[in-house]
RNA sequence: UGCCUGGUGGUGUAAUGGUAGCACAGCAGAUUCUGACUCUGCUUGUCUAGGUUCGAGUCCUAGCCGGGCAGCCA
């Protein structure tokens, strides 16, 4: 594949910005390091891209380091099977741009106890170079370490164990316009604390009866400074962690732990985390860490236009069936989007390329569809194939003649390689390409025209063939076949070019020909997002193909010349009977 | 009517007190053995009102409109 244009020039964004003062002062002398820490509860979509290429790609321009790490602190709705899809995705976009800024760990290996200003203090190292068997982060690896941080967070009297049932908890806490009041368990001794939060470690109590508190302020203006909870209990096995905790801990409070035992430096989140800020800010502080702490940033979720984003809706759409799976080619998720021929590079650079702010708008989906046609324009092989076949016989080529052509393999190379087609007595051209009754400015195949067969020769119609029910079964023309590549006529102009396949040496295939899931711009704003599905967001046509798209792999872009571009479908094409996904249409400016 | 946060063409994004630029979309044309690609031209914008300043998208004040927050989810 060509290197992707334009030059990868580094984007700027305030975060950048952040970053870039941050090394200008030398403020983490450790190096900049990020993460990507998805909860392995779904797949990873278009939204997910874009996290993804903003922490990998700061890791890549400053030479960081950006860690895989999967925030599997809620074991009743995590499972492995997630661990290993959002894996294979991630690998799968950052192949080759920021694969070297990956930040995994040998298959096992927990956090370093380190001593920095006579504290206890924890970094987990990436994996070095050539280790084998390396497995991403995961929060769960720090319950340990996270446990001794409660310990001390409750000698230091910031943190209580509360007896409070979750109902009552909730009344407690007040509503954002008022204040929440003290629970009754909030003054308990520090040693009682110690001893009760043992015991919860211990699994004395049931699910429910007891949290691990943060000592701060019930009557904050910041809902989330009050009092929020640290650790609850949970008699349930972990997919990672196994059996041997019963009390797990809390997104805010392991969540900048594993940032700072990891050594992250800025921790990049949406904008619904703002307001989380502070708590992730005291915890840290309140623990008083020797090393610098990082620090959290927000910017605003990718949006684009004609696709639904949230995992809910995403899934009621897999339980429909109105798509066949989570990678249905129409989905926006990253399996849907490779699975229809939406390459890495294509992604990053729609992604990038709508830079990171902190405004939440709507991104037009057809700036992904142009950078997909730019992408695929530049790299994709170009093929014939024609997706609703219409006979055509050339009447002046024998039975069983073959008039070799030279077609070329992709124009926009600099040194162009071509491949050699048949031209044969049968050819199958495109049902559209035809008009017995053509409208204005019509430049194909029409009563007493000509038009040029691309790569063969010009040809004129003479005949329309018709079964007795009026439907055409076949074309009869010409072939001037001294209009081809060499010949004497070859520059002999027409107005239209078609495409086509001869009938004998073309090979069946069925073509999918997906198009946008919905018809309005904001699925997600309408009540009944089933309403607006788009009833063409998968065609199935019988097609024909050139001989050379028989051996075509998954993972392979093509241009089928005038129609747009394809891949091979990588769950259903089999050798001889091979399955081709319609990834985006040429642009087409004659409105059909 | 608590707190936080944001508003630049149709959409996204630049301009960090000094000519409002770029991309996509749209429109018109050129070219073309892909009605593609490429090329040329065009339309459209600083939420409102005051203020500071030689000069404001940018700073200040007020207003208007939008988004987020009350899981033992992340």
């Amino acid at each position: 594949m060509s290197d992707p244009l334009p030059p990868d020039t580094p984007p700027s964004d305030f975060i950048r910005d952040i970053v870039a003062q941050h090394v200008a002062e030398n403020r983490y002398p450790g190096g900049i390091v990020t993460r990507f820490p998805p909860e392995p509860n779904g797949y990873l979509h278009l939204g997910h891209a874009r996290a993804i290429c903003l922490n990998f790609g700061i890791a890549r321009e400053y030479r960081g380091r950006c860690n895989l790490r999967f925030d599997d602190t809620n074991p009743v709705k995590e499972d492995l099977e997630y661990v290993e899809a959002i894996t294979a995705d991630i690998k799968w976009l950052i192949a080759g741009w920021a694969d070297h800024c990956l930040g995994v760990k040998a298959k096992g290996d927990l956090p370093n106890a380190q001593t920095l200003d006579g504290q206890r203090d924890y970094y987990a190292a990436p994996a070095a170079a050539g280790a084998t068997a390396t497995e991403p982060f995961f929060a769960s690896d720090y319950f340990e370490p996270l446990y001794q941080f409660a310990l001390e967070l409750i000698k230091r009297g910031k943190a209580y164990v509360c007896d409070l049932s979750p109902e009552d908890t909730d009344l407690y806490r007040g509503a954002p316009d008022k204040p929440g009041k003290d629970s009754p368990w909030r003054n308990r001794p520090v040693e009682e604390n110690l001893d009760l939060f043992q015991r919860m470690r211990a699994g004395e109590f049931p699910d429910g009866t007891r949290s691990l508190r943060a000592k701060i302020d019930m009557a904050s203006p910041n809902v989330w400074l009050r009092d929020p909870l640290l650790y609850r209990i949970r008699h349930v096995a972990h997919h990672h962690a196994g059996d041997s905790w019963c009390i797990y801990p809390l997104y805010d409070y392991a969540h900048c732990l594993s940032d700072y035992l990891e050594g992250v430096t800025h921790s990049l989140c949406s904008l619904e985390f703002v307001v989380h800020r502070p708590l992730y800010d005291w915890v840290l502080e309140a623990l008083g860490l020797p090393r610098p702490l990082p620090h959290q940033y927000e910017f605003s979720k990718l949006i684009p236009s004609y696709t639904l984003m949230s995992k809910r809706n995403l899934l009621r759409l897999v339980q429909e069936k109105v798509v066949s799976g989570w990678d249905d080619p129409r989905m926006p998720t990253l399996a849907g989007l490779r699975r229809r021929g939406i390459t890495a590079p294509a992604l990053r650079r729609f992604v990038i390329g709508t830079g990171i702010t902190t405004y939440e708008g709507t991104v037009d989906i057809a700036v992904m569809e142009h950078v997909v046609r730019d992408e695929l324009n530049r790299t994709a092989a170009r093929r014939l194939a024609v997706l609703r076949p219409l006979k055509l016989v050339l009447t002046n080529i024998a039975p069983g003649d073959v008039v070799p052509c030279q077609a070329t393999n992709n124009p926009q190379d600099e040194n162009p390689t071509t491949r050699s087609i048949n031209l044969t007595r049968e050819v199958f051209i495109e049902e559209d390409d035809f008009a017995e009754v053509p409208p204005p400015k019509y430049f194909r195949l029409k009563p007493g025209g000509e038009v040029r067969l691309k790569y063969a020769c010009i040809i004129q119609l003479d005949e329309i063939v018709k079964d007795t029910a009026g439907a055409i079964t076949e074309l009869r023309c010409t072939a001037q076949l001294d209009t081809r590549a060499g010949e004497p006529n070859s520059a002999k102009k027409v107005k239209g070019t078609i495409h086509w396949v001869s009938a004998p040496e073309s090979v069946a295939a069925e073509v999918r020909l997906y198009d946008r899931l919905f018809t309005v711009p904001e699925p997600g704003a309408e009540a009944d997002f089933f309403k607006v599905i788009n009833p063409h967001s998968l065609d199935v046509v019988r097609a024909r193909l050139e001989p050379a798209l028989a051996a075509a792999q998954p993972g392979e872009s093509f241009q089928f010349e005038r129609l747009g571009y394809f891949t091979p479908d990588a769950v259903d094409s089999k050798p001889g009977a091979p399955v081709f996904n319609r990834t985006i249409t040429l642009r087409d400016t004659w409105a059909k």
